[in-house]
DNA sequence: GACATTTTGATAGTAACTATCATTTGATAG
DNA sequence: CTATCAAATGATAGTTACTATCAAAATGTC
């Protein structure tokens, strides 16, 4: 079986530097104040190595790793429950397997998410992708097809709920936590958002 | 009365020629093999001139002068009608202003801006504004505030909704008009999205 | 026609990103 | 342990979007 062995252990350990020293560097000059080559010089690394790792300047605030762990946790969902019920469950699951400073890393990532258009704008090109994951996988539960008007209708207001909800926590201080925003969100959904 | 006068009409002309050229150049080469210097002179101004106008290469998609006309057909509407279909009719009215031809350059607009991810990113920004005009719209209509987390969050799903409906009009090729597919989203998006 | 103001053009510079090739480093077989 | 191969890195040069600044030209006003 393949074992990590030392190079790929390196190259896990190298992204996650070049993202911890970007992320302060971004925090003491800001970020269209910081330059790849400063994050690089931080990094111990070559301007060339960062843009191996990294296609774009705004990936090294946006790229993540969640991506599989909620399709997973929504496929473990049972089959006859329905696919927002089912998203919600699996998004609880996530988050109870984060710990404090996992969730204080998220709520700084999207300070900068939110604040910074080029960044938000690239995170929106990861919502596309996100988008189409959720539009599959609900194909694949209700039998539809997933290039259904009402499949996509259905993911793309399912992400955008869930990023107003991601954004609302992440300006509102220490008010609520996250999950309590994202039930009264997708709840406001389910009902057809009224007011 | 501030008539035209001859130095804004030359300059809403030069703002047209340097869409329409940039319009006709990515169709014929491709957006990113499109560089500005190109459009400038396609359309007989400076480099200097065209970022006068444009302050991003996306800009030249993406800009219109709709959200104005959508805000004050939205106030046309009358008090008591619900926020969702306030704006369902005041789209409707919007629509019925539109040429053929204005549809067609609408389409094109879209394309590009579904295919190319960067112009996408930048368009999503102009929504991020577009929703925070919702808000303000929709708070003074119900009484609410503007950052009430229920109200941000109808404003979300709402873009999120009509975007949706607008990507599905333009690659579904000549299928249905693009106020039946928004109807269809509205309807959807009403009765809380069900699958 | 003279003057003020607005619009444009030209120039130089920064920084993100690409392409390419030589160099180093970790994996592997003998 | 060494020789060899593949993967990862570094260095270099170049393109292009975008900024800042100042001089020149066009337009409006008296």
């Amino acid at each position: 079986m393949n074992r990590p062995g030392l190079r790929e252990r390196k190259k896990i350990e190298t992204l996650h530097r070049m993202q911890g020293e970007a992320m302060r560097l971004f925090e003491e000059q800001g970020y269209d104040e910081t330059t790849i080559e400063q994050i690089a010089a931080a990094a111990g690394v070559s301007p060339s190595t960062f843009y191996r790792y990294f296609p774009t300047k705004e990936d090294v605030v946006v790229q993540d790793e969640y991506d599989p762990m909620i399709v997973a946790a929504f496929q473990d969902q049972p089959e006859g429950m329905a696919p927002i019920e089912a998203l919600r469950t699996a998004l609880r699951v996530l988050f109870g397997q984060f710990t404090p400073e996992d969730m204080e890393r998220v709520r700084k990532r999207v300070d900068i998410i939110v604040s910074v258009p080029a960044v938000r704008a690239r995170q929106v090109q990861q919502s596309v992708a996100t988008e189409r994951l959720i539009s599959e996988m609900v194909a694949e539960r209700t039998g539809r097809d997933a290039t259904d008007l009402e499949v996509r209708h259905f993911a793309a207001v399912l992400v955008a709920s869930w990023t107003a909800g991601v954004i609302a926590w992440s300006d509102g201080g220490l008010g609520e936590d996250l999950m309590t925003i994202m039930d009264r969100c997708l709840d406001h959904l389910e009902r057809g958002v009224p007011l």
